[in-house]
DNA sequence: AAAAAAATTGTACTGACGTACAGGATGCGG
DNA sequence: CCGCATCCTGTACGTCAGTACAATTTTTTT
């Protein structure tokens, strides 16, 4: 198996990384570009700037190679942007030099590594057409919040009044401060806003 | 590695299957249950119906073993399905005896197995926050669907007007057709339809 | 304890929204 | 030709939404 990790900028790979594959080399980006390095499985850390672009440039370069990226700190958005430019594994740069061997076996032979909790989310949010609120923008205080999500799900004042105990009245001024707060004009636009478009967009 | 192939109703593991895991054994759905069986991987065709309602035990079940579901005719509803329960596979039932253990090694490893398709299609969609209203309701007139695409991104009757270069009042007439064809009563629960979901949905 | 933030409700007003009467124009298939 | 659907527009009315003045009470923070 022929492992190539590709440096950005002065990044370097981890020594764990170094570890669980002895043999293999790191390129810095020009030098992988001008020598489309064959390889079965490109790494990408995720340590310096510009490594994002260089990633959906992966599958044009390296052909059959598989692509992980190794970030020192994983986090969700980055894991998405990683899968979505075609990666097939996203791994913790501090996992243990047997991990990324096992990671290596798992990619190398078609599959996918990605951790359960992403795998979940991705599966969650798949599945819902419509996303869910998640979390209400934190501006909100703990009241407006559930008035927000009860308009998210199509409600008039007078139900919500009805479904909180409290007076359409009270509503309203919770709905003001929601409008003021969020910068949102009416409760369409509130409810494009909490399902994570934009008013005007498509 | 301990394969074991759930059967459940008459169905039987594909032959392929069996070429591949010579030693492995099939379990009926309840022999299965009462002898809670320790596997490594546990099998799951799609053949019988019932086959679902069973993936959700499999965990309590079976505890560690990963779930991989074989399917005669895969297709991208089932695929969810699988993955929603928590398989960490999902593979096609005429497979050859060398692609089932190969997936039997990624699986084995913690990998997730799943066609580059469905993965894209996971990205993709859990990628976009707000889906797009990509096909309107095919009852829907052509003019009465302009307007609900402007609806949809939070637009006023009098801006829809003034887009389309025609008067609020007609606006208002495409509006009160839109409803009753789709059986909404404003247009928040319009844009919830359109967007996916349904009025009174988190 | 004082200050700040949050929650609640009131009256009143404007404008937007939805509908209930309409009617006229166009185009298409029977 | 005539019905049917679609598109466009008008007036009018009732309801809902949002805001501009508020005020009171409770909770939290300093």
């Amino acid at each position: 198996m022929r492992n190539l990790f590709l440096v950005v900028g002065a990044a370097q790979p981890s020594p764990r990384w170094r570890e669980a594959f002895p043999d293999a080399q790191s390129l810095t980006q020009d030098v992988a570009v001008t020598a489309r390095a064959q390889a079965d499985i490109v790494w990408l850390g995720t340590a310096a700037p510009g490594w994002d672009g260089l990633l959906a440039a992966i599958p044009g370069l390296f052909g059959a190679a598989a692509a992980v990226v190794v970030s020192n700190i994983p986090n969700e958005r980055e894991a998405m942007l990683a899968l979505k430019s075609g990666a097939h594994g996203y791994c913790n740069g501090w996992a243990s030099p047997r991990q990324f061997q096992t990671v290596a076996q798992v990619v190398n032979r078609g599959g996918y590594w990605i951790g359960s909790e992403l795998m979940n989310y991705l599966i969650k949010t798949a599945n819902k057409k419509l996303p869910a609120l998640g979390e209400l923008p934190k501006e909100l205080s703990e009241r407006e919040a559930e008035v927000a999500r009860e308009v998210a799900t199509g409600r008039s004042n007078k139900e919500i009044a009805a479904s909180l105990g409290i007076t359409e009245r009270t509503v309203k001024a919770h709905m003001g401060a929601i409008f003021t707060k969020l910068g949102v004009r009416d409760r369409l636009q509130l409810v494009l806003r909490l399902r994570g478009g934009r008013a005007g967009e498509a």
